[in-house]
DNA sequence: CGAGGTGATGAGACCGTGTCTCATCAACGT
DNA sequence: ACGTTGATGAGACACGGTCTCATCACCTCG
């Protein structure tokens, strides 16, 4: 969309905060209104599509086999997710993350996110009749899995050290083995 | 504060969405104007105070004794975190709550709220020399337990069942049990 | 007691976000 | 050619948030 490439721009050059919705509209070719008639508001369109990371990861997280441990089930919910994703959206990645750490209100958004990812793991889980707060705690797992595997892809954009599917993965097992240093 | 009052009843009479500043600033004997002079924007109204609690968390869990585990000073951390509240805190959480189960505006703001809790309970977990990804994760359950905790107070609100650090504390035991039931 | 300083407030202009309504225009099928 | 549909533009509007200037109470110092 014309309009994400005109935003992402537009907060490269001057920060997010400094950019108006007009100046992205007019960039685009587009006015105002026409804005707001694809996102329904400005932090929106950086943080598109992000419902269907949910979908996608509630539903590997369903389709895992019955006997699946919790976290077995978190990362088969990984890969569903990882498969949607594209090269285009590992050049996204860093300048996201550029735009985000120069503004709260990006923060805000993005904290959100997070949180409805949680939401739904969480749900996805419980469904499959994992006990609080084991759900809760796989689902946390699985988010800071989903955030820093993706970093990880992003940052080894030449070099191929693994698709996303393994960087997240990879992270949900460190992120597991951490758990035994955390204390009696 | 009165601000404060006002916000919070004018929300449960209306939702917080549907209430503007100037009802707020009105119904306190301010102005729009004044409330600005006291809150940097309109959501800071029902989260005031909460920058503290990261302080409060870093000093604790900055305090705990040397050979304390990640989880122990997690646990000191939630010690002097609890210490910080009054009984007109316990009233209040089950109002805020309310609040923010209607808005997403608050939701958004809650979790960022959550997300600078967690940066500071690992940032004080790696200055004692905690490792990543084992500081992330003893934080994210950190803020977990505060959060569980603090409800599981608010809720109890008449029959004692013991205060608000023994709840936090019991919250992150039963996380910390919760770790074992999560998969090979 | 009066002059000057300080801090909190009010008044109101101003810009950006977000919503809404109405008008325009191209594409499409009939 | 006609009416329909969908995307867009134009502009008014309410609200959030910032800023400047004026007012007023209070306090201190001479």
């Amino acid at each position: 969309m014309r309009l994400v490439r005109a935003a992402v721009d537009l907060s490269a050059e001057q920060g997010y905060d400094a950019t108006t919705v007009a100046q992205i509209a007019e960039r685009a070719g587009l006015t105002k209104a026409t804005f707001f008639r694809h996102f329904p508001d400005k932090r929106e369109v950086l943080f598109a599509g992000q419902e269907e990371h949910s979908a996608l990861l509630a539903a590997g997280i369903g389709a895992a086999p019955d006997g699946a441990s919790p976290l077995d089930a978190v990362s088969a919910g990984l890969d569903t997710l990882a498969a949607s994703f594209t090269p285009e959206q590992r050049e996204f990645g860093p300048r996201l993350a550029e735009a985000v750490r120069g503004s709260t209100e990006l923060q805000e958004r993005g904290a959100l996110k997070d949180v409805r990812l949680a939401s739904a793991m969480g749900t996805a889980l419980r469904e499959r009749g994992v006990p609080e707060p084991a759900a809760h705690l796989a689902a946390e797992l699985g988010v800071l899995a989903v955030k820093q595997g993706y970093a990880r892809w992003c940052d080894g954009a030449g070099d191929d050290d693994g698709g996303l599917a393994e960087q997240m993965r990879a992270a949900l097992a460190e992120l597991r083995e951490a758990t035994v240093a955390l204390g009696p």
